[in-house]
DNA sequence: CGAGTCGTGTTGACGATGTCAACATATATT
DNA sequence: AATATATGTTGACATCGTCAACACGACTCG
């Protein structure tokens, strides 16, 4: 064995093998990612990939389960420290999430599109997408205490809010809000009236 | 030419390959069908699709723009008939679009999922869900008028609600929403957080 | 230092797929 | 009846994912 994990002939192949294909996939989406053309770009032969992953699918859902990874590390960061009062930062996780996925829309396209990768292991990719909804569950409760959200089971509020980002981003990303619309304004619009229908209220119905 | 259109040999091969493409999408997904597949169930040969589509993704385009028409005629039918009050109506709405998701999760996806279909001529797509859209903002103008809706652009609210709705199909589809939870209730919480996150209020902030 | 073992990469091959060109035939048109 | 057009078939090609067989480098153990 190797005390830096595969470093043989090529020098780390499994690491270039995810860079090389979140590379492909930002440029012309996850259907152009071939293990051929991925092992002409690497200069290794169309089978050398497959000492490192055990097939195509594999490699697909382990450069996705990457994308989950930084997408939560990022919310972390607006959670953790971003001005603001505490519902402001809670909506600002929000804007976050949307963002991430504009910025990486193939790449996003790739994490919840279970399409593309068939049905094999996924409860890797299921966890990762886990962990980022738990931790939502987490601020959820955490605003419930400190009063501003409504006492209601706060996995539901974090599902209902995920939905709503992710539906956003999703059909941002399928072309289905129009360019000519103002995609700032629409997230924060989104973002505004999830919270104004979970915050509490003294008054009115 | 024909009246009937395309009725030659094989007796209207057009409609058949788009209804065994529809069902081949529920059985096993929209990656099951492969124009030699359909060929072979109709019994023609695998060329045979090219004389009725350019090719295979115009197949799946026409099959995903069906869906949307039955869609769009599901809404329209709540929206004229059912019973209860108007906003009671309109969120009724949002629960028929997520029941449709969730009775045809394969079908759904194909309709929003442009991976599967490369980058091509979509717009025929894009038109029709623009047209369910469009009937959306319809009535989120009418209920402003009636009084019930904050009176903010229609069609920021009507791509909110969107968003809601197609995000929470689209979880509960690719298998991020636990099915030890409570869909219906999910589905009912969701289009009520969204109204109450819209309407207009009296008092209180 | 030498032999063997295992990790890593290569080439050849197979079946499946989308699609085109060339050909065949049925239907419509005149 | 003759011709044109719509429809369907077969052959062929490039591409793809993947496996088996082989080759080589690096580490281990004597």
């Amino acid at each position: 064995m190797t005390d830096q994990a595969g470093a043989y002939h090529h020098g780390d192949l499994r690491a270039a093998l995810l860079a090389e294909a979140a590379t492909m996939i930002a440029e012309a989406g996850a259907a152009s990612v071939t293990m051929r053309e991925i092992g002409r770009r690497l200069g290794v032969s169309r089978a050398a990939p497959y000492r490192h992953f055990a097939d195509k699918t594999a490699l697909l859902v382990a450069v996705a389960a990457a994308g989950f990874d930084r997408l939560k590390r990022r919310l972390q960061t607006v959670e953790a420290g971003a001005p603001g009062s505490s519902l402001e930062r809670l909506r600002r996780m929000g804007e976050e999430y949307v963002r991430f996925a504009l910025e990486n829309p193939a790449h996003y396209r790739l994490m919840y599109g279970k399409e593309a990768l068939t049905r094999q292991d996924l409860p890797a990719l299921r966890e990762a997408a886990n962990a980022i909804f738990e931790q939502l569950v987490e601020v959820f409760q955490t605003h419930q205490r400190s009063g501003g959200i409504k006492r209601q089971d706060p996995r539901a509020q974090a599902y209902v809010a995920w939905s709503a980002v992710h539906g956003l981003a999703s059909l941002w990303i399928e072309g289905q809000i129009h360019a000519t619309d103002d995609i700032d304004g629409l997230i924060r619009q989104t973002t505004r009236t999830l919270l104004e229908g979970m915050r509490v209220r003294r008054r009115g119905a």
